[in-house]
DNA sequence: TATATTAATCGTAATATTACGATTAATATA
DNA sequence: TATATTAATCGTAATATTACGATTAATATA
C-alpha cells in the first residue's frame, strides 16, 4: 500500500480499509458472486469461470483468504472454496454500520 | 491498478470494485467518518485531523471526489467538502445489496 | 498593491498490486 | 510405479498507490 504508515490510523479504520481493499478487485467481487451462487466450488472451476489465469486466481483467492472472507477445504488434489459465513457477516455488519443514514440536515457550507 | 484488464469484467463488479478502493485506504475512512460527524470540513481542517501532509490529504480527496462519494465546494480561499448525498445513498444501496445474507444451507464441499 | 493563506498540482521516491508463465508439491489415475 | 491433474508459489514485468516537499494559482488581508 504505497509508504503508508497504518500505525498513524484509528485500528477500526484500518480494518475497515482492509476489508475495502480485498473487495477492491472485479475479479474478487466476481468470485465472492459465484460462491454466493454456488454455495461453494473448486477452484478449477472458479478458473473456467474468470477471465484470468490459474496463477492469478490463485494469487485473488489468497488475498480473500487472508483477511477471512472465503475459505479453502483441500479435496485430494483439488481445494474447494466457500465463502466463511462468520467473517461474511461480521463484514456485511460492519459496511452497513459505515455507511450511515445522512441525517437529514447534512449540507456543504 | 497493476495490469489489468477491466473490459474483461462485468460493469457491475468494476463499478462496486472501484467504490470499494475508493474507501481502501484508512485515510479515506477517517475523512468520510469525519464528514459523517462533522456535516462538512474545510480542507485545511481535515489535514488537522489527519496524520498526513496538505499535499496527501489533497490526493485522498481527489479520489474521494473522483467516484463522486465527496464533493468540494469553493468559499473564497478555502474548499468546504461533504458528502454527495445521491451517490452515498446508491453506494450504501449497491454494498447492502452485494452484502447478501448466507442461505443457511451454505457450507464448504 | 504587497504579503499571507489556502488547497491543488507537479515531481519523485518507496512500495504495492496485478498478471502471467514456469515450477513445485501434492493427490489421482493408468 | 509412471503419468496426469490440480492448485500454490516463485520470478518478473508493467503499472498503480502512497507520501511528501515544492510550486502554483487563487483569494484574503495588511
Amino acid at each position: 500500500m504505497g509508504n503508508s504508515n497504518m500505525e498513524s490510523f484509528e485500528p477500526d479504520d484500518v480494518r475497515m480499509a482492509a476489508l475495502a481493499k480485498a473487495i477492491a478487485h472485479p475479479a474478487r467481487i466476481a468470485i465472492i458472486n459465484l460462491l454466493l451462487e454456488q454455495q461453494h466450488c473448486i477452484c478449477g472451476s472458479l478458473v473456467d469461470q474468470l477471465p484470468l489465469s490459474q496463477s492469478t486466481v490463485s494469487q485473488h483467492l489468497k488475498e480473500l483468504k487472508e483477511v477471512g472472507i472465503i475459505h479453502g477445504e483441500i479435496e485430494g488434489a483439488r481445494v474447494c472454496y466457500c465463502i466463511n459465513p462468520e467473517v461474511w457477516e461480521s463484514t456485511r455488519t460492519l459496511f452497513a454500520s459505515f455507511f450511515k443514514d445522512l441525517t437529514t440536515t447534512s449540507r456543504c457550507c
